[in-house]
RNA sequence: GGGCGAUUAGCUCAGUCGGUUAGAGCGCAUGCCUCACAUGCAUGAGGUCAGAGGUUCGAGUCCUCUAUCGCCCACCA
């Protein structure tokens, strides 16, 4: 037996025992008939990712989930992998070439591509081997990435089965456009920030009365270069005459039309808007409805185009301003006004986002929400905490197509070519599918015309496209393997409230066109990490704490019970690096637990010996490890895991460790079943806690070597509760230790300096009876600074004294001289005045209720009457007490 | 503008079916270096459960309204 250090180094320890499980194998699953699978699969880190307290909290709620089905016998699957991040990793790689000096069209596509693959192998793991730090029990040897071979292979299976079933179609639409990252962004990914802007309003005079104008607004005047009407509401008695008449564009000279909307609101501006059906999405609609023309005039990198000569290939800004000095030249700039309003911007490079007409690929979402939703109102999938479900029920109903196709190099390239030739013949017959080819292998000729002369669509398509299969690309589909059969549909889904729509909800939709079955069966949803001022953690804040450096300073166990314990389901999570000392602190405890029982009890294996042979608090303690073990379970059942950890805490620290250990203690070396015991509940008590700190339990637990178990506490079974009843020995110590903190609590009070003994006088109904009283009274002694201990009625002068209450009983405490008689008379007397009589008073009055006495449970009148009786003794005594004062 | 949620000790949060004296951790106060642990032990102070009304024998818990604070969604140019 190694000697332990009194302080526990998790950083001695934490690190080998990853090894050891590791090249013990018990992070790899394989599919077992005669095994019940649980899967979970991972939601894949960002190659480009580098593990933060998000990832820490969202890894350690699966690996908690995992762990504990690990040890209740399941076949348990985590499938770790990472995602290819299109857009944040292009700009990563471009970023480094900058350096060089170098854009992404000087290397070429293809030149481009191999230095994204270069920078992920180098890069691309970091985070996979941060998790394996924290203790993520994945199965690694099924690490995946969205990119690999077979994923890809599903990506293409999807979008040729989707296209076939008239779900994939190419149109024209307003999509957010960077300017920067050139690229369409879905609106998930061009969020809006509250902008301070200015509104402009303009003149446009009529075309056949030019004295006469109608006054438009617009936040963005270099759209206007863009109109192809004037809208107002059709009741607006202001414009009603001019519906129908025409303006003159200003700068532009276009004639432009008067048409009447009901989207257009009276209240705001002027009543008249600028319609530019190219560049904004109601207008967008407005064009569409009313036939208007579509006049692009902004190129891909946010310049001027099909614009009068002056503005042509300005940029967007520029030209505003142009614009702007244009119009007041002209004075047709009627006034500027201050506006807020909500822009958007992209999410990875925070530019300006323009709404922007432009050819790509959809998905059409109706048809696939239909089952999602299905499956979310009738229970098959269920959210926790439950009140996702409304969240997600709402975004289902109301969903839009999902634009798939993406500007940039780095992503699944979209499988379609292009016949050129037949896209001609498509343009004088209109026919969405002629000329274009999708195809899972590149087609060598134009299966219409036979052509050779092809070309593959230049975009890559959206990440999440590869990230909605997740659930079973990474099992093997398309193909229809073992582990698809076996681990699928997979079991729980763990992951952070700001990617529903962007991935739960679309997992779902995927699991059902593909598969005809769900993805998973729960959705645990958990909260945001933020600081304890409530804010997000961010680089751009300086509020970010490291948990890699947590778990340097503390341990990884630490990171874990700390950032476990802060989060009830669905609250966020409030983290200051202080806290992460109760984990530290926990863990010490139990190392030192540990290494008191191991050098107290040397000999001694790790089993519980009959109760016969157990004493008084043995019996005890295995009746309480016994609810530990079930409400521990419980709450882990339930997803619950704050109160799982600090469940076991509890029963670790404030029963195990203040009472067991410190009852048997003096005794250990004698009593053999003290020694058993001892060592019973800390390895039960470990497996309880392993799921979530599972390095220091496994550390304790293989120092312990229980007998009959497996050599590693990961895979040892889960506990069960003995279901014995030690009520008399549950009954009997719960007094001992309310006495002695009766007895300690008015040591405390009247100053009674730790090393005095006192004498006490115990007069009790409860009194056990002879052969248990023994090494009951020997607690009393010693751990409460007992000297002489007379039971029976209470003798002696009440000066010098100071009485207890207890369930069952009172007693006196003999302090002599030693007390301030009129500080003990006040104590005492508030105590009854203030309190005693008082609930008294309350339960009389309850009593003596007959709504209440004929309506509630009859147990609880039970109980009533029960206080009652208790307290009417307590104040009988205290009474007593005060008059012989 | 719509939807969702929150408000309990100085701080961060639990509180299951409405039922005993509303709990924990941290912090604070007091006393202890007691031979596993000072990353520890013991004891204690601290609450009008946001406010008002209602249902009930009984409300932190259920209902209504008010206040404050979050989050999500939305095309107000």
């Amino acid at each position: 037996m190694p000697e332990l250090p009194p302080r526990y180094n998790p950083l001695d320890v934490e690190e080998p025992l990853l090894a050891q499980w590791n090249d013990a194998g018990l992070f790899h699953a394989e599919p077992d008939p005669k095994r019940a699978p649980y899967t979970i699969v991972i939601p894949p880190p960002n190659i480009t990712g580098i593990l933060h307290m998000g990832h820490a909290l969202n890894n350690t709620i699966q690996d908690i989930l995992i762990r504990f089905k690990r040890m209740q016998g399941f076949n348990a699957l985590w499938v770790p992998g990472t995602d290819h991040a299109g857009i944040a990793t292009q700009n990563v790689v471009e970023k480094s070439l900058a350096k060089e000096g170098k854009r992404r069209q000087d290397l070429g596509r293809e030149a481009f591509l191999q230095r994204v693959w270069q920078w992920r192998e180098q890069y691309g793991s970091t985070i996979i081997n941060q998790l394996k730090r924290l203790g993520a029990s994945c199965d690694w040897q099924r690490t995946r990435f969205t990119m690999d071979d077979g994923l890809s292979q599903a990506v293409t299976e999807v979008f040729l089965r989707l296209y076939n079933a008239g779900l994939v179609y190419r149109g024209n639409y307003i999509i957010n456009w960077c300017p920067r990252c050139q690229t369409a962004l879905a609106d998930e990914e061009a969020p809006r920030k509250e902008t301070h802007g200015k509104l402009y309003h303009f003149r446009y005079p009529l075309s056949d009365t030019p004295d006469r104008s109608i006054v438009v607004a617009t936040t963005r005047p270099e759209t206007m270069l863009g109109d192809t009407a004037v809208a107002v509401h059709p009741k607006d008695p202001r414009y009603i005459s001019l519906i129908g008449k025409t303006v003159r564009l200003p700068l532009v000279g276009r004639e432009l039309p008067i048409i009447a909307d009901e989207a257009v609101d009276p209240e705001f501006g002027t009543g008249a808007v600028k319609v530019t059906p190219a560049h904004d999405p109601v207008d967008f609609q407005l064009g569409k409805k009313h036939g208007l023309e579509f006049i692009n005039v902004m190129t891909d990198d946010g310049r001027m185009t099909n614009v009068p000569q002056p503005y042509a290939g300005l940029d967007r800004f520029v030209c505003r301003k142009r614009v702007l000095e244009d119009l007041e030249r002209q004075e047709l700039l009627e006034n500027t006004t201050e506006h807020l309003h909500n822009v958007g911007h992209c999410y990875r490079c925070d530019t300006v986002v323009e709404p922007r007409l432009s050819l790509q690929w959809f998905v059409r979402m109706k048809p696939l929400a239909e089952p999602a939703i299905q499956a979310v109102k009738d229970g098959t999938i269920t959210f926790i905490p439950p009140r996702w479900t409304k969240v997600y029920l709402n975004w289902m109903e109301n969903i839009q197509d999902w634009c798939i196709s993406r500007q940039i190099w780095w992503g699944h390239r979209i499988p379609v070519w292009y016949c050129d030739a037949c896209l001609k013949e498509a343009e004088a017959a209109p026919d969405p599918r002629r000329g274009i080819i999708v195809s899972t292998t590149a087609p060598e000729r134009c299966p219409a015309c036979g052509a050779a002369a092809l070309r593959q669509d230049e975009d890559v398509l959206d990440t999440w496209f590869s990230s909605w299969l997740w659930p079973f690309s990474t099992l093997g589909w398309p193909n229809n393997t073992e582990e698809l059969r076996y681990f699928y549909p997979t079991t729980t889904l763990v992951t952070a409230p700001e990617i529903i729509f962007f991935w739960v909800a679309r997992m779902i939709m995927a699991g059902y066109v593909c598969l005809g079955k769900p993805p998973f069966t729960t959705v645990y949803i958990h909260g945001t990490v933020r600081d304890l001022t409530g804010r997000k953690m961010s680089k751009s804040l300086g509020n970010i704490i490291d948990p890699l450096e947590i778990i340097r300073q503390f341990g990884a166990d630490a990171l874990r019970y700390t950032l476990v314990t802060s989060t009830a389901v669905g609250t966020d999570v409030f983290i200051s690096d202080e806290k992460f000392v109760v984990g530290r602190n926990f863990a010490n405890k139990l190392w030192n637990a540990a290494r008191f029982i191991l050098q107290a009890a040397p000999e001694a294996a790790a089993g519980a010996p009959p109760a016969e042979q157990c004493s008084v608090f043995d019996r005890w303690i295995l009746q309480e490890l016994d609810t530990a073990i079930r409400d521990t379970t419980a709450a882990l059942e339930r997803c619950h895991f704050d109160e799982a950890a600090s469940r076991a805490y509890e029963f670790l620290w404030h029963q195990f460790c203040d009472w067991y250990i410190e009852f048997v203690k003096p005794s250990i070396a004698s009593t053999p079943s003290s020694q058993h015991v001892l060592k019973h509940v800390l390895e039960q008590a470990l497996r309880l806690l392993h799921p979530v700190m599972p390095f220091i339990s496994e550390a304790l637990w293989q120092q312990l070597q229980p007998i009959n178990s497996p050599r590693f506490l990961m895979v040892a079974p889960w506990p069960v509760p003995r279901g014995e009843r030690h009520e008399e020995a549950s009954r009997q110590v719960g007094w001992v230790i309310q006495v002695i903190t009766a007895i300690r609590s008015v040591r405390a009070e009247f100053r009674v300096p730790a090393a005095a003994r006192v004498d006490v006088t115990l007069s009790t109904q409860a009194t056990p009876h002879a052969a248990a009283w023994q090494p009951l009274a020997e607690q009393l002694t010693r751990l409460a600074g007992v000297k002489t201990l007379h039971v029976g009625p209470a003798t002696g002068s009440a000066r010098g004294s100071v009485p207890i209450l207890f369930d069952g009983g009172s007693g006196l405490i003999h302090l002599g001289d030693a007390i301030d008689i009129e500080q003990a008379r006040q104590v005492k007397q508030r105590e009854l005045a203030e309190e005693l009589q008082p609930r008294l008073a309350a339960v009389e009055a309850r009593l003596g209720n007959e709504a209440f006495t004929k309506s509630a449970p009859p147990e609880i009148v039970q109980q009533e009457r029960e206080k009652q009786a208790t307290l009417t003794q307590r104040i009988a005594t205290l009474e007593s007490y005060l008059h012989a004062l």
